[in-house]
DNA sequence: ATTCTACATTATAATAGTTCTAAACTGTTG
DNA sequence: CAACAGTTTAGAACTATTATAATGTAGAAT
């Protein structure tokens, strides 16, 4: 168990109150050097691994949906029967194993930056997201 | 009502038998000069509107789904509560209105050719999707 | 410190899209 | 035409997610 006034103040500074579930999911999130994918259903198996309090369907929901609002999470657009999500907020793309239904981040450096030369009247780009499906060779 | 000759030998020539449900989505989806894009909801009422021997919710999916498998309707990776699929088949890119919820095709022209620097040993490129997400500016 | 209040958590119900089931039906082949 | 495999169907089942409403709790006010 790390110090987690860390956590603490991140939570409070953007406005939510540091529970001891949020700060929990703060670990399970944040505590690794490499970021990662999940789904809800990833978390909650962690979550279960990692305590014996169980956290409640619902707060892992609400927590994760406040944590992406905040910016702290990223929701990767791939159609699965699940939502993913993504730990690395930095500007990246994705490869997506259908075999192995992964997601795996490309390093930003490894993308050409892609250049749209049309725009809709009226509206501003809000992301550009690349998805390469990949699948056994 | 036009000649249908054209989708029976169509779906016959890809395994699938002709059934009047499956031509009459083929109406539906495929008699338009111009492509679009659906959910299976939009689907439903379209067929309710061309027809009044309607057909069950279960034959949509199953439909979509082979002619999807067959090449003949792509589906759209954004994570939305439901699946979005394109009659235009060739390759293209989107604009999706997060307003509106509307999908807007890209013009292949205007975008330049994305490349990936990388690649996932074993595992051979499917597709590359571009995504660029809009909002009210 | 105790009380207060707004925010959080919880179990559970509700919802919505999609898939499954198993019986009835139909296109195709012999 | 008979037989069979593929197809359709209504409805049930399933799954991810969201809503509900009661209970709990963090932080501020007293």
């Amino acid at each position: 168990m790390l110090n987690n006034s860390h956590y603490i103040d991140k939570l409070r500074s953007s406005g939510l109150r540091p529970t001891k579930q949020r700060i929990k999911i703060c670990e399970i999130l944040f505590n690794t050097e490499k970021t990662f994918h999940f789904t809800i259903n990833d978390l909650v198996k962690k979550i279960s691994k990692a305590t014996n309090d169980k956290i409640s369907l619902a707060t892992v929901y609400n927590t994760v949906h406040a944590f992406k609002k905040k910016g702290y999470l990223k929701e990767i657009p791939i159609n699965s029967d699940q939502s993913y999500f993504d730990t690395n907020t930095s500007h990246h793309h994705h490869f997506y194993d259908e075999n192995q239904k992964d997601l795996i981040d490309i390093d930003d450096a490894d993308v050409e930056p892609v250049k749209i030369n049309t725009r809709i009247p009226g509206k501003k780009i809000k992301s550009v997201e690349v998805l390469v499906k990949v699948e056994d060779a």
